[in-house]
DNA sequence: ATCACATATTCGCATCTGCAAATATATGCA
DNA sequence: TGCATATATTTGCAGATGCGAATATGTGAT
C-alpha cells in the first residue's frame, strides 16, 4: 500500500477516529450536534461528572472536532464540522443494517 | 440526553467505532475497499507480520465490518460495507480542513 | 499418514486509557 | 480584595489493548 496513504490514514486515526473511540465522546457530539453548550449542561445532558467530561473535551477540542469559546464566566463548545455527524450517522446506519441481517439469521436459525 | 439514543450509541462505538480505534485496522478497510484479499495478501500490503492481521481481523469480523469466506486453503475477506469507507473519507474531509486551518493560522502568526 | 502452506490463537509484557477524587485555575461580582 | 461559580488539571489505580514470538489448527496434495 502506498506509503503516503498510510501516513495519510496513522493521521486520520491519531486526529479524528481516536477522538471516537469512546462512547462518552460520541455522545458529546451527539449533544453538541443539537446546539452549542458549556460544560456544565453537558455534564447534565449525559449524567456525567464535569471532570470526567471536561477531559474528553481536551481530547475532542486538541483533535479539532469542538471549538472552545469563552462567554463570561462559562466556556460554549460547539460541533467543529457537521460532517463528523454525517459520518457518524453513516456508521449507525451500517450498524442498523447488521442487527437486522442478524437477527433475519437468527430467525433462520429457529 | 434520550436514554435510547445513549444506548445506541454505546452499541455504535462498541461495534463500529471500536473497529476504527487503531490505524492498522483502518488501514486494512482501506485494502480491501481495493477488492477482497487474503490474509496473506493483507500482511504483504500493510508490511505486517501475518498474526498481528488476524488478530485484527478477528475484532473486524466480530464486529461484522469484514466478511470472511474460505477458498480452498485461503480466507478471503472482503469489506461488509462499502459505507464504512465512505464515512472514512468523511472524516478524512474534515481532517483535511482541519489541517489547512491550522496552517492558515500557523502563516498568520508569522 | 504426512508434509507444506494458510490462518488462528495463546502468552507474557508493556503501554495506553478511563475513572473518581481532590486540587488548581480562571472569571464575575460584591 | 474576597467569595462563589465554572472549568481544567493532577494523581493513583484498575482494566483494556496492542505487539512479537511461539504454538496450534485447518486445508490440500502426494
Amino acid at each position: 500500500m502506498d506509503k503516503k496513504l498510510l501516513r495519510e490514514i496513522n493521521q486520520l486515526h491519531a486526529e479524528v477516529c481516536g477522538g471516537l473511540s469512546d462512547p462518552k465522546r460520541i455522545a458529546i457530539l451527539y449533544a453538541l450536534s443539537d446546539g452549542s453548550k458549556n460544560v456544565m449542561e453537558l455534564a447534565e445532558t449525559l449524567d456525567t461528572p464535569q471532570p470526567t467530561i471536561s477531559r474528553h473535551l481536551k481530547i475532542l477540542r486538541e483533535r479539532g472536532m469542538v471549538v472552545a469559546e469563552r462567554k463570561g464566566a462559562n466556556i460554549i463548545y460547539t460541533l467543529a464540522d457537521k460532517r463528523i455527524i454525517k459520518a457518524l450517522d453513516l456508521l449507525r446506519e451500517v450498524l442498523g443494517d447488521q442487527l437486522s441481517k442478524r437477527s433475519a439469521l437468527a430467525d433462520a436459525m429457529i
